[in-house]
DNA sequence: CCTTGACTTGGAGTGACTCCAGACCTGTAG
DNA sequence: CTACAGGTCTGGAGTCACTCCAAGTCAAGG
């Protein structure tokens, strides 16, 4: 499948997917014999962990170093396992940080009831 | 107090509270005789409050229109009012996507499991 | 044959910082 | 009195992770 599908499919835009594979994120695409890429099912699992893993926050040198594992086979699996599970903690911490703002926020929202109780 | 000291009690580096002076996220700080900034306590929790909303994903440009209402007054609570519930909107979805990509990560983690326990 | 539309590349632009050079005070130690 | 360290100032360059654009190629439809 060419890269609107691709796009579509695991939610990257077709700029980032060309950016990645220019970064190495992603491996090189096989093209077709008009120049085009040509996208295998394996491309679009692996965008679409890369669309979640950035959208959470993985920085782009971590996800080349993860890529690099990913390229060397199944002996790097523990380093993989070791990133993902960093990127877990990121999870939790990130969610700690909403849970906190959303306190403040509830906190700020209830001093403008105040503040409007106030006028009316 | 100085900078340093409203960097540490906000939680934003000095470098970003002048940048957010700059771009009027801040509003014009106090200068004393030297010529040096002089933050009040109204200043600090202002600068605590853009911690959070950046920290979970605001955008400069929305920070910019609170700021702005912000220094017009009471009168635009009900507006500062909806930027508010719009970002809680916000971390309601960023939670979601943090919730999804838990599964990804444990239906990774659980492949990795697969393959290392073939190998042992 | 001509147009439409998806795709290609390289490069410029954007958002939100982050870092740095060089200058200026202020306070302490010698 | 001088030397030096520490904190701050400004303006501007650098960074990260895209995002957009111009100019070109190619394939299919009318």
């Amino acid at each position: 499948m060419r890269i609107s599908e691709a796009s579509t499919k695991s939610g990257l835009s077709a700029d980032t997917i060309r950016f990645y594979e220019k970064s190495g994120i992603v491996p090189p695409i096989e093209r077709g014999p008009e120049g085009l890429r040509r996208f295998s099912p394996e491309n679009i699992e692996w965008l679409t962990l890369l669309y979640w893993l950035r959208k959470t926050g993985m920085p782009m040198k971590e996800m080349q170093r993860f890529a690099l594992f990913y390229r060397q086979g199944e002996a790097t699996v523990p380093q993989r396992r070791n990133l993902l599970l960093k990127h877990e903690q990121r999870l939790r911490e990130r969610r700690a940080d909403l849970v906190r703002c959303e306190e403040v926020l509830a906190y700020k929202l209830a001093a403008y009831d105040r503040i409007e109780g106030k006028q009316s």
